[in-house]
DNA sequence: CTGGGGAAGGGGCCC
DNA sequence: GGGGCCCCTTCCCCA
């Protein structure tokens, strides 16, 4: 015979004595907070709690404390009174957090419930926007002659994202004037299946930027805000004007987000997939939000960065001194890095930032070691091998040939083989060659003369030929029309 | 269509 | 944390 009540008193009576501390056995530091509860009760409630107190069942007569700056004490109580009630205090506003705090304490029942409550959500925010979309068809002296799609404004703190409101309360909250009141109008008026059809009609454009993102598991919504943010422009400007509006007004949004640290990039941690097998991984976080929230790429790294809180820290095992050893998860894929500098750094691979432009050819590139690479082999015929015979050249065997803003290096044989034979020494004057490169890559300078050898960079039959000597700048250059 | 090579891009890690 | 190096993978072009 089985009584059911008895569980429910039985964690009644648990909950009971941690609020008056009894037999509380554990301490939980957060952000300088203090919780007590029991050891027993963390232990078969969470993956994290079981393997820390593995570790510390050593010295079972000394109280266990945890310390936490990865979450604020509002979350850490939100799962702390789930533990101890089976009550999960959800909201819009801490969904993420909690979310992130449950991945981060491999509470994989929390992650459901929060995944099912995002999802909801979003589902909520498309019946949302078909009700208004049928209000607004039947007022036909309606004073506005746009799609109200674009000209609802929402209270902010009344519908972070995923909150469970009635849409009619939302629809109804209207201030022109402030641009805050825009954040959800992707999240919650731009649908997924919005998205992503607007999101097919560009992917036909991705071409290899797609490739490429595809090795990096981003979901083809991620693909296309990487494709926004690659080329803003040609993006944009492909779009309609309604999408435009999307595309702005979600980019307030985030900005607003980031600002108040809030709802999408609140979001954080992770642990590695090998130590919890099944669960809601961060990157499908990512992903899902990233598809509510279309140009959340279009932050640069550094604010991404600098607004992305310290709990995208996670625990990939334990150090020798029984500390965790701490990576850093990328909030938009499921790679985790050991520094956080390496983390800015992998983050203008999902935002699409290129800071680094050759002042040659005007390609842009993520990383200064990727474009100071590119100069000496695309503009200083760094590689020491003939291109034609591949054979290994010197300053007496060869020499520099450009074409356009490239330069290679051909044996003089090759170079007679092609029929380059033609030497002129005046040409310094005409195309001043970098200096160079040094630790800056500052000395081309692409005046209106150079840009024109940009276009003509495809331009088989314009050649440069300079004398080979690479201690010295280039003395002796040669032009010749093949 | 396919394979090879160059260029680009990203990660790990050291200084 | 930034810079830089090395290594590997992927993409793209061309024969």
């Amino acid at each position: 015979m089985e009584i059911s009540s008895h569980q429910f008193h039985l964690l009644q009576q648990l909950n009971e004595q941690r609020k008056q501390d009894l037999f509380c056995d554990c301490c939980i530091l957060v952000e300088g907070k203090v919780f007590k509860a029991h050891r027993n009760v963390l232990f078969a409630s969470s993956g994290y709690f079981k393997m820390l107190l593995s570790q510390s069942s050593k010295e079972t007569s000394q109280p266990t404390t945890a310390t936490f700056e990865v979450f604020s004490p509002d979350t850490f109580t939100v799962i702390l009174d789930f533990v101890y009630s089976g009550k999960l205090s959800l909201t819009g506003q801490n969904v993420i957090e909690v979310m992130s705090a449950a991945s981060y304490l491999q509470m994989t029942d929390i992650l459901s419930v929060c995944k099912t409550f995002i999802k909801s959500s979003l589902e909520i925010n498309e019946k949302e926007k078909d009700h208004y979309f049928t209000i607004s068809a039947k007022r036909v002296n309606s004073r506005f002659d746009r799609s109200p799609f674009y000209r609802s404004r929402r209270k902010v703190k009344s519908n972070p994202i995923g909150s469970h409101v009635i849409p009619d309360q939302k629809v109804g909250m209207v201030n022109e004037n402030s641009w805050t009141n825009n954040r959800n109008h992707s999240s919650s008026q731009m649908n997924v299946q919005q998205q992503e059809t607007q999101l097919s009609k560009r992917g036909q454009k991705l071409g290899s930027v797609k490739k490429r993102q595809r090795r990096l598991g981003l979901s083809q919504s991620l693909d296309f805000l990487k494709y926004i943010s690659n080329k803003p422009d040609e993006a944009r400007g492909s779009c309609s004007a309604s999408e435009t509006n999307h595309i702005s007004q979600s980019k307030e949004q985030i900005q607003f987000d980031t600002e108040n640290n809030t709802a999408h990039t609140g979001y954080r941690c992770d642990q590695e997939s090998k130590v919890i097998p099944k669960k809601w991984s961060v990157a499908q976080l990512g992903q899902e939000l990233s598809r509510t929230s279309p140009v959340f790429m279009d932050l640069k790294a550094d604010e991404l960065y600098t607004s992305t809180p310290t709990i995208l820290g996670v625990m990939s095992g334990w150090n020798e001194d029984d500390l965790p050893k701490m990576r850093f998860k990328c909030p938009f894929c499921t790679h985790t890095v050991k520094r956080r500098a390496d983390m800015k750094r992998h983050l203008r691979c999902h935002t699409g930032e290129r800071p680094y432009p050759c002042e040659a050819c005007g390609k842009k590139f993520t990383r200064l070691e990727h474009l100071r690479s590119h100069f000496q082999t695309i503009h200083q015929a760094g590689k020491l091998i003939c291109r034609k015979c591949k054979n290994h050249v010197t300053d007496l065997t060869g020499h520099v040939v450009q074409q356009g803003t490239r330069r290679y290096r051909l044996c003089n044989e090759c170079l007679v083989e092609a029929g380059i034979d033609r030497i002129h020494d005046d040409l310094d004057a005409e195309h001043p060659l970098p200096i160079s490169l040094g630790n800056k890559i500052s000395e081309w300078h692409l005046d209106e003369e150079h840009r024109s050898d940009v276009e003509m960079e495809d331009e088989p039959d314009k050649f440069v030929i300079q004398q080979v000597d690479d201690s010295t700048d280039e003395t002796e250059e040669s032009e010749t029309k093949s």
